[in-house]
Parts: C-alpha cells; sequence; structure tokens
DNA sequence: ATCCATGCAAAGACTTTGCATAGTA
DNA sequence: TACTATGCAAAGTCTTTGCATGGAT
C-alpha cells in the first residue's frame, strides 16, 4: 500500500491515529469530519465553530489539541499568509505539492500544481547538497480582474 | 533611480521613513542599524536584545512598533518557518528574490536566488491570470551531512 | 480495568496600546 | 512650535495546560 490516494483522507487520518495508538473519540470524529469536509482553508477558531455547530460537546481545548495531530500526519498544512492568525489547508491530503498563488488585492487564492516547477526545485536542490522533503511556494500577485478594472469585487470579503 | 541597489539598506529605510514624514529618533537609528548590520534572521526578542545592548533606551514597545515599518518598506522580511514565533530577513535589502532551504534536522538555512524558477513562476502566473508581485518559496529538506551520517552536527543548536 | 481524552478555566507567550513625557523637524 | 515617538505597564489575542471526570479499547 504505497498510493496515497487510495483512502480518504478521513480514513487515511483514523489509520494514522491508530498507528499512534491514539483514541478515536466522537469528538475528535467531528473535527475530522469537519476538516476534511471542505477544501477552505480555515483557522483554528473557524474549525472550532464549525465542529461545534455540528456537536456542541466538541471545546476549543480539543481543537486545539488535534490540530497538531492533523498536521503531524501530513493530511493538513498550517500556512502563513501573512496575517495574524495562521490557516490550516485540508487539500494537502489529495494534492501534497500544490502551490498557493494569493491576489494582493481580494485574496483570492487559487492553488496549482506543477511538475516542471517540482522538478526544477528538486535539481536546485541537489546542486546545493540537500534532497528535498516538502516544498512550500507562495505566489503574492495581481488578479485579472484587478489589472483590468483596478480592483476586484471580491475586496473586503 | 531606479538601481535599489545604490543605496545601502540602512539609507533606504530613512528614505522610506522620510518620505512617510515620519522621524529618525536615536531609538530607531540604532534598530536600523542593528537590522542591518547582520545577515543572520532575527526574532523580534532578538531584536530587542540585540539593539538594547547598543542603547540601553531602546524598549520592546519601539522593536514593535518599527518593525511593521521594516517590512511595510520591503526592505525586511516577515517569514514563518514553522517555528512559534516570527522570523525577520534582512536580506531581502539586497536580494528580493531569495528564496530559502531549511535542513529539517539541523535547522541550517541556505538562502539561494534562480533566475529560472522565477522564470518558471512568472510564466504559470500569467497563465494563470496573475501578475506576479513577489515570491515565496521554502524548500524542507536533508542536508549532505545528514544524509551521509545520518544526524547533523548542528542538530540542536 | 486501563489509560487516554475531554471540558473548563487558569496560565502563558507574544503583541499591541493608552497615556504622559520627550524629542525631531 | 507642532506633532510624532518613546517607555512603561496594562490590556489583548491566540494557545497551551493542570486537574478532575468521562470514555474508548
Amino acid at each position: 500500500m504505497v498510493d496515497a490516494g487510495a483512502k480518504c483522507p478521513k480514513q487515511r487520518f483514523m489509520d494514522f491515529l491508530a498507528g499512534k495508538h491514539l483514541r478515536l473519540t466522537s469528538q475528535r470524529r467531528t473535527i475530522i469530519d469537519t476538516a476534511f469536509g471542505t477544501r477552505r482553508h480555515f483557522t483554528a477558531e473557524q474549525l472550532l465553530a464549525w465542529a461545534h455547530r455540528r456537536d456542541k460537546s466538541v471545546s476549543r481545548a480539543t481543537v486545539y489539541r488535534t490540530l497538531p495531530l492533523l498536521t503531524e500526519s501530513g493530511l493538513v498544512r498550517e500556512m502563513d499568509f501573512g496575517k495574524d492568525y495562521k490557516f490550516y489547508d485540508p487539500n494537502y491530503a489529495e494534492h501534497p505539492h500544490h502551490n498557493h498563488i494569493i491576489c494582493q488585492d481580494c485574496d483570492k487564492i487559487v492553488e496549482f500544481e506543477s511538475e516542471q516547477l517540482k522538478q526544477l526545485e528538486n535539481q536546485i536542490s541537489q546542486r546545493l547538497g540537500f534532497s528535498v522533503q516538502a516544498h512550500r511556494l507562495q505566489i503574492t500577485a495581481h488578479c485579472e480582474e484587478f489589472k483590468q478594472r483596478g480592483s476586484c469585487k471580491k475586496k473586503g470579503e
């Protein structure tokens, strides 16, 4: 079993828990369902709000205690977009190598993958004496709409 | 005047202050000297410690109030290396497009630039309808020493 | 039955801010 | 002189943690 895509993220995380002899509680189940039930990036506070809506027994402490497990499993990645709070990206479970373009004007975020980019990064790293473990590329940019109209509809959302 | 390298970072920051009609106080001068007097990344607390060593009148509040000015000027960049605190990199003043490789085992950080990488990023961004404003690439990797010996001397530094 | 997980509220770590005073332009 | 900057300490914000209880395996 090498194909990471063979099981759904939720199942893979449950396997991760089992592998560490950690228990699958109803709160954790709710948090997992919530985290992998969206493609959106979320903050700790948002995850709490969403999970709490599904199950009132999910507390802030448990969310904060589960988040490190999610990132440790590699299925969710902690992201810093220069805001005051951290975002968590659940899409690494299915797209382990994706990158982000952030529109500076409307904060729209587009995810993309590039085999060519990955190879170039590997090549450069090798030349420098490193073997790549993970990439993290963020491009800050102005989007088409901004270029054409000088602003974005989404601005301020 | 387009050549960003024409003036030293310190002078460029003083120009930035002047342009905003902000004052050059002795505390700010010390902070600037300190920040641009190193090539090392630093945390807010380190910057405070170093600056305070040069001038006892530099307070934590002023450091925290100056840091946003440094990043706003574009001469220093806020970096998140996944630690609990943020790092500030003063090398963007002289190398606006550099990237980072972080050794996961010893935390060694190597900075590098690549015209090819930059071009590829521009190309991809354009295809997606964005015009690039800034890049931010971090590669996490294992270093040569780790590959050869299974560990790094620097580990735990 | 064992031992991990949870909620709550207190404690922490890092930043920001109000206010009276000092200092630059 | 006018107005920004500073230090100090209090206040915030986001996270972590101790403890007694509950619950998964």
